[in-house]
RNA sequence: GCGCGGUUAGCUCAGUGGUAGAGCACUACCUUGACACGGUAGGGGUCACAGGUUCAAACCCUGUAUCGCGCACCA
């Protein structure tokens, strides 16, 4: 440290080392290394993300692996990149447009255009997260930096489709979705939340057209959707109602359409609940998924009476028509009420689904959508459950677990422009004429070369291969079949470019839709390596070593991950998933931009440094626990790196030799004591990663450097630093630089930018060897425990760490009497110390205590009125003059007396029990019996003072 | 409805059977040659409740309450 600072400015030093880092290529991974491999994928931010506190809690615990796995000698990839976000972006990209007024909607762009915008927009402001990434610290190999829309990815994208596609696990249906109306889109189950609403359960009555005056009441939620209304079901086991079946009943709406046009049958169906409701349910098949299977049992029509954005189309009659759904539902309402048919409506809450993205209350709806039924799903379900795969906290194996049993095939395709676009060509309706023949020849040839051609006749929806398609024009025409109703799917690889464009000169159209982004990051871990290339990269890195992410994301993202790692790898993506816990504000509400409660982390790095909001955040996340937030952990970061800061700046100030050799006569107690709990404080820490506890290990790191070391240890050797013996003097700051330099390693993977610093700036990278931290602390070997040839050649033992503490409960007790006393801290007193055959140092005592001296003396009858306390070491005594408000010393000794008292009985009523003296433990016999002792003394020595007091 | 997690000091949380802990906040004293982003000392808890197991329970078991989360879902 060329220029020393009284206070840590991390401002100046974070930039100097993140770019030295970088120059050096210190983050880069080779995967010719010789090393053993340890590796990450981050889980990729979206590209239009700026950083939040998720993130920072995130990737310090990905950096903080990493970091410690490159001390551990391990080769290390972390390897970083973004996501391209489908919904999120579009979305940002086209709201961005319209504000500027350059369009009404992207319709008016086009898509090609469209889709320009957005590349424009990734990349001019696509890179923002990674470079707040780059401030936190994050030691990732950007050189390997990965964009899932980058063109070797969406190779990688398109080539899975295809190959499930052949398999006949992705397949195109017809079928209820869950749709958003405002983003205009399916999406999957898993983007929809349940959501409570208040709202109203409406009953209305339905005349049975066979049986005129007789009528049904329903209850319904929805009455605007009565006229998609195809039938009426009641429970065939219902007595009230079973009579109805096979007769009809006349819907109420629309209410312009003629009576004879709106004749529905009454059916039974098990799923009907008489419980519920009037035990006569209204059958919507084009809007209700449980309807829409009752439809399917029974074979009803499907009338959709809803645009894609949830207004209604005429088929919903003359009054609903154009309006919003919510709208309608009033007018609907009222509709019947006028109708004399609405009998009455109860307030009622229910669970509506919600689009996770858009939050509005998503619409059930048919289309036309593909589908994917899950890959190697048992494989998957089974390599965590049966441990080989590890979760932390396991806990979130059992909801893996379950979710996995009861896997839906999962919606893939959506009505948007920004993604992987569906690699499949229909013909379209302009496939005519004398293209035909050119037509049929280029199908059969491509279908020998492999490519994934499906020929499905009119009507005939073929889903599963072989592909049935027929082997020449003559077969077709045996087959009786029409060429001008045949329609074919075109599967195409990548690669086969040509083809696509042959198919489009010939009248096919590709597929409009894109894949949900969910279908390219499931690739995530191999596809930034290299696949389908079995590339040194995978082979060295694959499987990786951890994954780090948010238990939001487990079935999004991790258990497809697995799924596709097993399919394609024919290995699980990864060993062990850590979950982290959510952050919350400190009264425990989610950070959500809408509360501006979120903070900013940039904000906090500039205001108190990287490392600073990086272990306040760990030492505020225990494993598995929501986390709540409060930028005070900050603070105390701030604080605790100036305090590692100033402690190295106490060494620097003494001068001599770094790291020179320790002498082990030297050693004082307070030297051993402090190696030992070093010793202590690595093997917890060790313990705490291979546990991935985080929160343990700051917790530790804090407790050993602030109390252990500063708190006493450093104040402990300021009796030898401030003497006059030299060679004891070099002795302690040996002792000091080793366990800096074992500290500065320690602190490391969660501190990385003032360790850096103070590393050179202690001088403890001179003169090593790369591999040892001549360079870089990020390469200096991590502290391993101390071992016992070391812990014999220093002659460290238990009894010396039992003495200094003694001594240290002593000195805290010493201490008090000055506040007994009420003598003000800045003022030196004399103390007399009377030992008891042990030795004790009274310089180091002097130093503690904050006294003028410590008389040491074994013969000293203290005077009537001297404070003391008496310790297995000896007595403390300070002697006074008329200082002491006697009253409240008496009352403050009595209590102590009461409290002791209660202790003494306590354990002396478990050692009387004789069932607990023949059952326990020696060790914990042997422990009760020398409390008891303990607070005899203790009580005895009370006593001894209050009468010291006088009557 | 099913499942999971929590309930310990004013606040946020550690603590897997053997003397209840940390940080912050609080009180008092102190700018003592590393650090006021600091030091010293102190006050403060029937460990949600009720049973049970045990020589011994914050900890294990059963139940209850309460908060949060997930899954499922009946119009």
């Amino acid at each position: 440290m060329s220029e020393i600072s009284k206070a840590y400015e991390p401002q100046s030093v974070e930039d100097k080392w993140y770019q030295f880092w970088l120059d050096e290529e210190f983050f880069v991974a080779d995967p010719k290394s010789p090393k053993a491999a340890y590796s990450i994928v981050i889980p990729p931010p979206n590209v239009t993300g700026v950083l939040t506190m998720g993130h920072v809690l995130n990737n310090t615990i990905q950096d903080i692996l990493s970091r410690k796995a490159r001390m551990d000698g391990k080769e290390v990839l972390w390897l970083p990149g973004t996501d391209h976000a489908g919904i999120a972006t579009q979305t940002i990209v086209e709201r961005t447009l319209k504000k500027s007024g350059e369009i009404k909607h992207r319709d008016d762009l086009g898509r090609e255009k469209f889709l320009e915008r957005v590349w424009q927009w990734k990349e001019k402001h696509g890179g923002i997260i990674i470079q707040q990434l780059k401030k936190l610290g994050a030691s990732c190999d950007w050189s390997r930096e990965r964009f899932t829309m980058d063109s070797d990815y969406s190779r990688c994208v398109q080539k899975v489709f295809v190959d499930l596609y052949k398999k006949g696990l992705i397949y195109r249906r017809k079928r209820m979705v869950n749709w958003d109306p405002v983003s205009l889109t399916a999406i999957s189950d898993e983007e929809v939340n349940m959501k409570e609403q208040k709202g109203s359960l409406y009953y209305f009555k339905v005349e049975v057209a066979e049986a005129p005056g007789t009528f049904l009441t329903i209850a319904t939620t929805r009455p605007e959707t009565i006229p998609g209304d195809t039938a009426v079901a009641v429970n065939p086991k219902d007595p009230r109602y079973a009579k109805f079946i096979g007769k009809r009943i006349v819907r109420p709406l629309p209410a312009e359409l003629p009576r004879d046009q709106k004749l529905i049958p009454i059916i039974g169906d098990e799923h009907v609940d008489f419980e519920f409701g009037t035990g006569v349910l209204k059958v919507t098949p084009a809007h209700d998924k449980a309807d829409n299977e009752i439809g399917l049992r029974h074979k009803l029509p499907e009338i959709d009476i809803m645009h894609p954005n949830g207004h209604m189309n005429e088929l919903a009659g003359q009054d609903l028509n154009g309006l919003d759904r919510f709208k309608a539902r009033k007018v609907a309402a009222e509709k019947l009420t006028e109708l004399g048919l609405l009998e009455k409506e109860e307030p009622y809450t229910n669970n509506v689904g919600f689009s996770e993205r858009t939050d509005v209350p998503i619409e059930p709806r048919l289309s036309e959508q593909w589908f994917l039924k899950y890959p190697s799903a048992e494989k998957s379900r089974a390599v965590v459950a049966d441990g080989k795969m590890k979760f932390f906290p396991d806990r979130w194996a059992k909801v893996y677990d379950h979710w996995m049993g009861s896997l839906q095939d999962w919606c893939i395709s959506r009505q948007l422009w920004w993604g992987h676009r569906i690699p499949v060509w229909r013909n379209g309706p302009e496939w005519i004429g004398s293209k035909r023949k050119q037509t049929f020849d280029l199908l059969w040839e491509s279908r020998n070369k492999g490519i994934a051609v499906k020929w499905p006749a009119t009507k005939t929806i073929v889903t599963r291969p072989p592909f049935n398609v027929p082997d020449s024009a003559s077969e077709l025409a045996s087959q009786n079949i029409e060429w001008t109703t045949v329609s074919v799917e075109v599967a195409i690889e990548p690669g086969n470019e040509d083809l696509a464009s042959k198919l489009e000169q010939l009248g096919f159209v590709q597929d409009p839709d894109v894949l949900d982004t969910w279908f390219s990051s499931w690739l995530w871990p191999f596809a930034t390596m290299g696949w389908p290339e079995q590339t040194e990269t995978l082979k060295k890195f694959y499987p990786t070593t951890d994954l780090v992410t948010g238990p939001d994301i487990i079935f999004f993202w991790v258990a497809r991950m697995i799924m596709a790692g097993y399919e394609f790898m024919g290995e699980m993506p990864f060993k062990n998933v850590y979950f982290t816990g959510i952050i919350r504000d400190k009264q425990g509400r989610k950070m959500s931009k809408m509360l501006g409660n979120s903070p900013n982390p940039l904000d906090l790095i500039a205001q108190y440094g990287a490392d600073a909001l990086r272990f306040g955040v760990m030492r505020a996340a225990p494993l598995g626990q929501d986390i709540l937030f409060d930028e005070q952990n900050v603070e105390l970061g701030r604080n605790f790196c100036n305090k590692l800061w100033n402690a190295c700046r106490f060494r620097q100030m003494q001068g001599g030799e770094v790291q020179a050799e320790i002498n082990p006569e030297w050693l004082t107690p307070d030297d051993k004591w402090i190696l030992l709990k070093l010793d202590t404080a690595l093997r917890e820490i060790a313990a705490a990663f291979s546990d991935y506890k985080f929160s343990d290990a700051t917790a530790t790191l804090y407790r050993f450097f602030w109390s252990e070391y500063c708190d006493w240890y450093i104040e402990a050797s300021k009796a030898v630093l401030q003497g006059d013996d030299a060679a004891r003097k070099s002795n302690t700051i040996a002792v000091i630089d080793f366990v800096l330099s074992h500290t500065l390693r320690m602190f490391h993977p969660f501190l990385p930018f003032i360790t850096e610093e103070l590393w050179h700036g202690m001088g403890y990278s001179e003169e090593m060897p790369d591999n040892q931290g001549g360079r870089t602390i990020m390469f200096a070997p991590w502290p391993k425990p101390l071992d016992d040839d070391f812990k014999s050649f220093y002659k460290l033992a238990e009894r010396d760490e039992k003495l200094i503490e003694a001594r240290n409960e002593l000195v805290t007790q010493g201490r008090d009497l000055r506040r007994q006393a009420n003598i003000p801290a800045n003022k030196k007193v004399k103390f007399v110390f009377k030992p008891n055959g042990h030795t004790i140092d009274a310089e180091v005592l002097k130093l503690l205590l904050n006294a003028e001296t410590v008389e040491v003396d074994p013969h000293f009858q203290p005077p009537k009125n001297a404070l003391a306390v008496r310790h297995e070491q000896g007595d403390l005594f300070l002697p006074l003059e008329g200082l002491v408000d006697v009253e409240a010393e008496r009352a403050r000794l009595k209590k102590e007396l009461e409290k002791i008292e209660g202790e003494i009985a306590k354990v002396e009523q478990k050692l009387a029990n004789p069932n607990f003296t023949q059952k326990v433990p020696a060790t914990v016999l042997e422990e009760h019996k020398k409390r008891l002792a303990d607070w005899q003394a203790r009580g005895e020595h009370v006593r001894a003072a209050l009468e010291a007091l006088g009557p």
